[in-house]
RNA sequence: CGCGGGAUGGAGCAGUCUGGUAGCUCGUCGGGCUCAUAACCCGAAGGUCGUAGGUUCGAAUCCUGCUCCCGCAA
């Protein structure tokens, strides 16, 4: 018997585990990977391949890099040549058309990054942390044209850990798709495959995130809500304010028990402390704009050098 | 050549515009006070001011090249 013969959808690094996986599967081989063509990025704006493109050159696996799947025609015939069997998509950033969805035998699966139909779009992830999900996880669904409303085939749960960042989670994630994508050609191959269908009535959405998400204000924000926010959007997109007109980033906070009165500072203990709606927080470490990280005493340290009262004004204006 | 900020004892900064060989808050070390302390008091060590060159009687400071770090933007 043949090996199944598999294209593999994604772009950043986080497909590269499940795609080195495939690489490295006896039943499974790659007849084509297809990811977003290079972009300017960076400082300098240098144009960067995307990690999924680097694995496919440095394997010498066929490439296709393109700004919309659905209009390679030359793609499509190739594939629909060689008979492909299915199709992995993992943070590709594309939508599929339905004639791409009937092209392989067995189908399309996507792999997403919560337990469906909670979180379904783009940011799972941060989602999860942001409602203070107890519980996260992989669904691999055979894709519809619908996002994310395919019946699911494998349901890989992880727990959450109460102090988890979105990048510890992010991390932890990537790998559990790869374990499920086993699983899934597991699954296949043994013929035990089954599909459940998603109850609509739990269904909520996680849509894509920007770096203005990631903006505090310490005004109508209480503590516990920011503390939450921080740990979800770091390291991306990141959380931060205005201070004394410049962009903050806060790269760690925590909940402080000291009081002041919302969007003012309390620095009794030589700890940077900001009121919120309710509650205060504490920012541990923070780095000002074309400024290195540093913690909130060297930051306070730094500022009574300059003699002058220290104010410190949070937010707009 | 996308825009912008920065490099000063171990840390974070001031001083640069208006050249005259360096200062602040911490930390470290020594001593004191204290039942004790992350608290307080006294004292000390520690810097070729990122790098190369230029201007000058004299450069952290003015000019030029280079390296590294960072924010925005993608």
């Amino acid at each position: 018997m043949g090996k199944y013969k598999v294209v593999f959808c994604g772009t950043p690094d986080f497909s590269l585990p499940s795609l080195e996986l495939l690489y490295n599967h006896p039943l499974v081989e790659i007849v084509k990977v297809v990811t977003m063509p290079d972009r300017p990025a960076g400082r300098g704006k240098q144009l960067q391949s995307p990690p999924v493109a680097e694995f496919a050159k440095q394997h010498k696996l066929p490439l296709l890099q393109t700004e919309n799947i659905n209009k390679e025609e030359e793609f499509f015939r190739e594939m629909e040549k060689v008979q492909v069997d299915f199709f992995i998509v993992l943070a590709f950033a594309q939508f599929l058309s339905s004639k791409i969805l009937g092209l392989p035998k067995m189908g399309c699966f996507n792999i997403h990054t919560s337990q469906l139909p909670r979180h379904r779009g783009a940011a799972p992830i941060q989602y999860a942390l942001l409602c203070g999900d107890k519980e996260s996880g992989v669904s691999i669904q055979k894709m519809v044209k619908k996002m994310d409303a395919g019946d699911i085939a494998i349901n890989h749960p992880i727990d959450v850990t109460p102090y988890e960042t979105g990048g510890m989670l992010y991390t932890r994630l990537k790998f559990a798709c790869s374990e499920a994508l086993v699983e899934l050609v597991d699954s296949i191959h043994n013929d035990t495959i089954s599909y459940t269908a998603q109850d609509e009535s739990y269904v909520t959405f996680a849509p894509t995130l920007n770096r203005d998400d990631g903006k505090i204000d310490f005004k109508n924000q209480t503590a516990k809500e920011i503390e939450r926010k921080s740990r979800a959007l770091f390291p991306w997109p990141g959380t931060w304010t205005i201070l004394n007109g410049k962009r903050l980033k806060i790269i760690s906070l925590s909940i402080s028990t000291l009081k002041a009165a919302p969007a003012e500072v309390n620095l009794d203990q030589g700890t940077l402390v900001v009121g919120c709606k309710s509650g205060a927080i504490r920012l541990q470490n923070i780095q000002l704009e074309g400024k290195k990280a540093c913690t909130d005493s060297d930051y306070l340290n730094g500022l009574k050098s300059t003699g002058n009262n220290i104010e410190l004004k949070f937010g707009d204006n």
